[in-house]
RNA sequence: GGCGCAUUGGUCUAGCGGUUAGGACAUCACCCUCUCACGGUGGUAACAGGGGUUCGAGUCCCCUAUGCGCUACCA
């Protein structure tokens, strides 16, 4: 579908269009009558940009600065709509959650949709849904039903707010702070090659802008000529003088000014990044961008940008990517190479949501980890995290660590706890665990309820799809009825062993009692009930407690590890475990 | 090429002029009256390299190397 603005860039092209539109300007018309004086900035704005209707003035009322209380940080996520959610996207967008919470300030979420090319259908509710999962809440942006807008400062969508960039961009030309530039593209390529001859920067800057000192007659004629522009600020920097920026994340930058005039709106009349970041993040009254650090040598252009427009800038956090180590060199995560760049690969493997969050927080402050040893069953979002803790460097991604930080969290839960995010899981990626959890409810919290509670609660799932693995024994057309047995022990010494566990066997047994059942079958049968002195003595041994409970757990289980003996036969119950230990017979 | 940013054990990092360079994950050993998972104790393992400044440098300055980013009418 075509845009206003485009069907307007257009009708500027054809030039009984244009006449019509310069007719209803009584200047212009003068002008063209007398041919003789130059048209001023003014008029020449209203010929760049006739389309434009509102002022300036008329949008900064419409958005009026925020009443928040001192040190309430207004920030944003500003995504585009690719429909790929990068764990960096989330990473960015829980940091600058936090940070505008903590405070009692404004997050939201604006769409950068300004590349058509690379948009997706569905890029923005994808957005909004795992964001949502991961338990980062927007106060206002594109987060109503059917993707409307909650908020007294939108649209909230880039392709939305042309006229917004426009009339800034008009206000520019007026004052004589922009201009057109009718450079074709291969012009700007033939720039760039003689630059690159003469060993000078790249770049529209100087003398090599050479559409900069373009006369108001000189554009008029072009634009007669159906010439197509972009608009270009015109920079009043100069390369050879420092700029100082202090970044929030790195401290103190230093760069040269930008004497660059960057393109602030395309030639189809669409703005760019840099044009739209400013102009939105002003009017949305945002005080402190956080972003990817890609952005950081852009930090002239921008701040220049603010200056021209007369405009506070906000402030600055800049961070850094997550790596993926390659070989022997790190790179950033890519989208296409690195399955685990993906937000859904998380969900896929069984991650809690809860898990891959922390180990975020775990890489943006180190601090994270002590406070969490101290605040074992505290919510992370009583954690306050600081910009001036994060890193600078880019973390490489570690699976391992994220595993280890996943079974902590899972250990925390309770038994109906994992069984429902389990459940959950399975639904959509595992449908044979999913019937298994659901035949019968409460046998299968019972399963997940092994060793909770106490102080040291077992520590065996790392994220969801190693569940199947861990249970199948407990069902019996699960298990597949393969027995590990230790080679140590005697077929015969085996048999004898289980004959006399099922002698004594009674399901009501405390496990007290039921453990010095087992150490008598030890003395019983020549085994050391007692570690220590099988380790004083091993000769006078067959072997010790262990060997004897291991006969038992794998006629049990099938294998040689499993959790608490005890309970697993307490939640298999009497006939279910009786039945098993036959089978070894 | 130019301009930036970065560089402490395998990994994430603490350190902000004087430390036996600390922690976590991983790894190894031992301990924990049932294995595994936990938990505990201990071990191996790091300041990229070179110059300065200083009584003293992981910490400040410079150079080099390596990595990353930007250098678009992409974000």
């Amino acid at each position: 579908m075509l845009k206003p603005y485009c069907v307007i860039a257009v009708g500027l092209f054809s030039i009984p269009i244009l006449l019509q539109r310069l007719s209803k300007c009584s200047k212009i018309e003068k002008y063209f009558e007398k041919g003789m004086s130059e048209m001023d900035n003014k008029e020449l704005a209203n010929l760049l940009f006739p389309d434009v209707t509102k002022t300036p003035e008329y949008y900064e009322e419409l958005y009026p600065k925020r009443n928040l209380p001192e040190g309430a940080i207004v920030t944003r996520f500003a995504p585009s709509p690719t429909g790929f959610i990068h764990i960096g996207g989330l990473y960015a967008s829980l940091i600058a959650e936090r940070n505008a919470h903590q405070s009692g300030g404004v997050f939201f979420l604006r769409i950068e949709d300004t590349d058509k090319k690379r948009e997706v259908a569905d890029g923005v509710s994808q957005i909004i849904n795992v964001l949502r999962d991961f338990n980062v809440n927007f106060d206002e942006g594109v987060i109503g039903e059917n993707e409307t807008d909650v908020g007294a400062y939108g649209p909230y969508t880039q392709s939305k707010r042309a006229d917004v960039y426009r009339t800034f961009a008009k206000k520019l030309v007026e004052e004589g702070k922009a201009y057109p530039c009718f450079c074709t593209e291969e012009q700007l390529e033939l720039t760039r090659k003689r630059q690159e001859a003469v060993k000078a920067r790249t770049g529209y800057y100087g003398q090599w802008a050479v559409d900069r000192n373009l006369s108001n007659d000189e554009i008029v004629e072009k634009i007669n000529q159906g010439l197509k522009f972009v608009v270009r600020m015109r920079s009043p920097g100069v390369n050879n003088r420092k700029i100082l920026h202090k970044d929030l994340i790195h401290g103190k930058v230093e760069f040269p000014e930008n004497d660059i005039d960057h393109v602030i709106i395309k030639s189809d009349g669409i703005p760019t990044y840099h044009f739209a970041h400013v102009v939105d993040d002003h009017l949305m009254r945002t005080n402190l961008v956080i972003r990817g650090d890609e952005w950081l040598s852009s930090i002239p252009v921008h701040l220049q940008m603010f200056a021209t427009m007369g405009w506070e800038p906000p402030k600055y956090a800049h961070i850094s990517p997550i790596m993926k180590k390659e070989g022997e060199t790190k790179r950033k995560l890519s989208k296409r190479k690195d399955s685990e760049a993906a937000v859904s690969y998380y969900f896929e493997e069984g991650y809690p949501n809860v898990a891959v969050t922390e180990y975020l927080l775990n890489i943006a402050n180190s601090s994270f980890e002590p406070w969490r040893r101290s605040n074992p069953m505290t919510p992370y979002t009583e954690f306050q995290i600081k910009l001036s803790d994060m890193n600078a460097s880019g973390a490489l991604f570690d699976l391992v660590k994220l595993n280890d930080i996943s079974k902590d969290v899972i250990s925390k839960m309770t038994g109906e706890e994992v069984y429902s995010y389990t459940k959950e899981w399975a639904e959509k990626f595992d449908s044979e665990l999913h019937e298994m959890l659901t035949r019968n409810k409460e046998y299968a919290v019972k399963m997940f309820s092994i060793e909770k509670g106490g102080n040291k609660p077992r520590k065996d799932i790392g994220k969801w799809s190693d569940v199947k693995n861990q249970i199948s024994y407990f069902f019996e057309d699960k298990f597949d009825h393969q027995y590990d047995f230790s080679e140590k022990i005697s077929e015969e010494d085996r048999k004898a062993i289980l004959n006399a566990y099922l002698e004594t066997y009674v399901f009501d047994d405390e496990k007290q009692v039921w453990f010095d059942k087992i150490k008598a079958i030890c003395d019983k049968l020549g085994f050391a009930s007692n570690n220590k002195d099988y380790k004083a003595n091993p000769d006078q041994y067959k072997g010790n407690i262990s060997d004897v409970s291991n006969v038992i757990r794998v006629a049990l289980t099938g294998r040689q590890m499993s959790p608490d003996m005890y309970e697993i036969m307490q939640v298999m119950g009497k006939e279910a475990t009786i039945k098993r230990i036959r089978e070894c017979l």
